[in-house]
DNA sequence: ATTTGCATTAACAATTCTGTTAAACAATAT
DNA sequence: ATATTGTTTAACAGAATTGTTAATGCAAAT
């Protein structure tokens, strides 16, 4: 009795879950139009009509995606804030490797959004209002402490916001070209781990010696 | 009879012509899954029957954009080179700018690229092979000039392979995500062309900054 | 045991999209 | 004038894809 429920429960979620989690990365390499219900559906394990069953269309089940995708995509930008208590230079060490972290571990995600923006802008104006706030809090947490050293001479003066645009350009191009140059790059890009890390590593220290002084 | 050649010739070639230009915008902002070719044949102002007639099938007529694009998408990656004459850092100046000026002139051109690969990467063997030698041919052109420079104590030793990733990082994700951050950065990117070059000067500023020695 | 409610399937309907074809048309060469 | 050649259109065919529905199964509650 006790085993059925369980059994029955698990199941349900599983089946839903299971087509949530088929959807996610059908959408996610393919994108909206790449992607078919049927494939989605017989990765699932599913016949396709569950897949209309509980998420009626899909573009419905689309949305599921893109609302949970661009939650993550916020919780990268906040990585950067990095911890607010470290001098500056350490504390941008910290952000800038946490943001390339949060992307190596959803390397697919920036083209994915990227793509969707662009393909019908209009869509994402409720979602974006979100990622515009999280925009603000992190310039405003940075641009103040970055004056604050810059005026003590520590660092040259920049604006926050092109800093941050430098930063994820670095960060996230790294893994949005990567099918592009793995091909290119020969022995550089042999090892993937290895060039990863490199790449932090180059990212760091690009953008701190963009703030050094003179 | 002189006119009524030109006419023919004129119009023979425009709307092929059309098509194809009617092709490259909609196979650039959709991608191949979301392009129609009766959307296409719409924009050209033809049946889309014509489409068929001229190019046969859609995957040919997309075919003839990617060859296209793949070969744009070599010239951008040559302009980095810059003048050789010139010492390595008004060299690296030039080339930068020359790239940045070709994404800004071509700014729907690397998502394209990257999707395209990313979604059928068998289909592109031989293409890439073309942009794996040009890649070959600006490394060997800078990696000596660079070394020649540090040993001379003028700059700071660098990878090449790493500064040209950094370099098409900087550029191309200005493009590339522009349409997604232009909502986020307010005033920052109120005036397209402001931003623009104030943006390409940025990373000219980053790149050098990073082969400084300190 | 029967009813109730959700889950599941298979078959089907509707639409959209690509590609074809046969006929009409236009310009040129003979 | 007529034949020839390439261009254009409209109508259609086939396939793929999304979405619906009616019937069936199955577990739990009464």
């Amino acid at each position: 009795m006790f085993i059925a429920i369980i059994m029955k429960s698990n199941d349900k979620q599983t089946k839903e879950q299971e087509i949530l989690k088929a959807a996610e990365q059908e959408f996610l390499t393919k994108g909206y139009d790449g992607a078919r219900t049927t494939s989605i559906a017989q990765a699932a394990g599913v016949t396709h009509a569950m897949l209309h069953y509980y998420f009626r269309t899909k573009e419905q089940l689309f949305d599921r995606i893109v609302e949970s995708k661009f939650s993550t995509m916020s919780q990268s930008l906040i990585a950067i804030l990095g911890d607010p208590t470290l001098p500056i230079v350490e504390r941008l060490k910290v952000g800038i490797g946490a943001h390339f972290d949060f992307v190596a571990e959803n390397p697919q995600l920036p083209r994915f959004v990227i793509n969707e923006i662009v393909s019908r802008p209009e869509r994402y104006d409720v979602l974006y209002k979100r990622v515009g706030s999280v925009v603000d809090n992190v310039y405003n947490g940075l641009q103040a402490d970055i004056d604050r050293a810059a005026a003590r001479g520590e660092i040259e003066r920049v604006d926050v916001r092109m800093l941050l645009i430098s930063i994820m350009s670095l960060n996230i191009f790294t893994f949005l070209a990567y099918p592009f140059m793995e091909p290119l790059m020969g022995e550089l890009m042999a090892n993937r781990e290895r060039f990863i890390e490199a790449r932090k590593a180059e990212n760091i220290a690009t953008i701190l010696k963009r703030i050094e002084k003179r």
